[in-house]
DNA sequence: CCAATAGTGTCTATCAGACATTATCTA
DNA sequence: TAGATAATGTCTGATAGACACTATTGG
């Protein structure tokens, strides 16, 4: 067999088992748009490129694959998300020019407020809004997994409330609202909007307003089982 | 650091990467149960024990993960299911007693009729009904991936008839309803699932009849596209 | 004819879409 | 008061649940 050029590593087993990363994606809503988390890369492979905020699984350090997730988000953010889910595994010989690799893929998701300022510090870390990291060469495959992460935030805006875990602890409905219009990609009757939330006894009620133009807005907190909770009946797609 | 007991491969590179299997969990259904497909181990770790048809990543045959998973279920059925789905990455360092490793698990469905045969002739391979194997002790986690995939099966069931891939070529609407119905774990209005299927346009009617009993039943056959299909409204969880 | 299974008619309940109306704030 | 934004009333349409009914086979 030819021997590769490969990132694979060699055992005395007998058997090479590919490198192994951990790729989260992190969402954030600010300012009437959706931005992903990059990361400037200074040195490596893929050098002067932005990518995604992961990193190698250290099985000294990391108890499980969610936990390097973790631990590349609190590197970058100083924080740690409300919201981590496991997207998609991607490992073939073609992502990676130095061989066979594979990523463990996740969708994260916290309110702007919470990382801003970590964030605004540091040079190379920035929030990048969608449609300009759609523009952008990004490292490796990172783009097609922020377009699968991406995808898959949009089927959740129509069976579920996850997405408000990218809005700041406190927020009103139409600020839910039109992220999720921004996901689905299509506006929303606000009665219908508010009806199924009411009804699933989603949010919990500040008591606190919000006032910025009109009549004050109630604001409002995710309650901790929400993110599980599915609507029987979806939104309707584009 | 202190030197684990590992499977993890060492490299020149100073990064140790765990071992990465994959494990497809290959549902069928036959004679009113659903079954998975275990293969007993005769060699190796948990020698002795049932475990899923599953294998290490061989990066130098496989081109990607998916085709590992091909691979492994071809070897033990002969045959390639028409349906084979990611389901979710488990890496930590608990699940194998060797150390930290990596596992990529599918969900992968076929008939029966596909694979009996060869199924039939191979003492090492065998269809477990999906009580009895969670009545098994099997090899490492397997026992928790099953429950993983048959959860997920469950999900699709209420919003799609992607588990129609469990079923022979050509199947009657009764048989594709209980398969429904053991995977939702209750009874469907026949009503609402014929129209359902019928207004998603999801079937072709082969125009052939099976009788056994009472009047004959139509047989019909999946369409390519019926597995991505998303039913807007969702049946009645239990 | 009866038993058995396949397939349909039809009513109700639920909930999203549509859009008008009312409520509460600031300037 | 006007303008803005929040929140609600209410009608329609689509579709799942319930269940009775008809259809087609074998014996």
């Amino acid at each position: 067999m030819n021997k590769r050029a490969s990132s694979a590593r060699s055992t005395r087993h007998g058997i090479e088992t590919p490198l192994l990363t951990v790729d989260p994606v992190l969402f954030t809503y600010h300012e009437k748009s959706l931005k992903v988390l990059l990361v400037h890369r200074s040195s490596g492979p893929e050098e002067g490129r932005w990518g995604l905020p992961g990193g190698i699984v250290d099985i000294d350090m990391d108890d499980d694959i969610e936990a390097t997730a973790r631990r590349k988000l609190v590197e970058k953010t100083s924080v740690q998300p409300p919201y981590l889910d496991q997207l998609e595994t991607i490992g073939n010989r073609a992502r990676d020019p130095r061989g066979w690799s594979v990523t463990v893929c996740y969708t994260a998701l916290i309110g702007h407020q919470a990382c801003a300022r970590h964030v605004d510090t540091v040079s190379d870390v920035r929030w990048v809004e969608l449609g300009a990291a759609g523009r952008m060469k990004l490292a490796f495959d990172h783009r097609e997994i922020i377009d699968i992460a991406r995808e898959r935030l949009r089927q959740r805006a129509l069976y579920s409330i996850s997405p408000g875990y990218a809005l700041d602890e406190e927020f009103t409905l139409a600020e839910l609202q039109h992220l999720h219009e921004l996901l689905i990609g299509k506006t929303i009757q606000k009665r219908s909007f508010r009806r199924r939330i009411e009804q699933a006894d989603l949010l919990i009620d500040t008591g606190k307003k919000r006032r910025e133009g009109g009549r004050p807005a109630a604001l409002y907190r995710l309650k901790p089982a929400s993110s599980g909770y599915r609507f029987v009946r979806n939104l309707e797609a584009p």
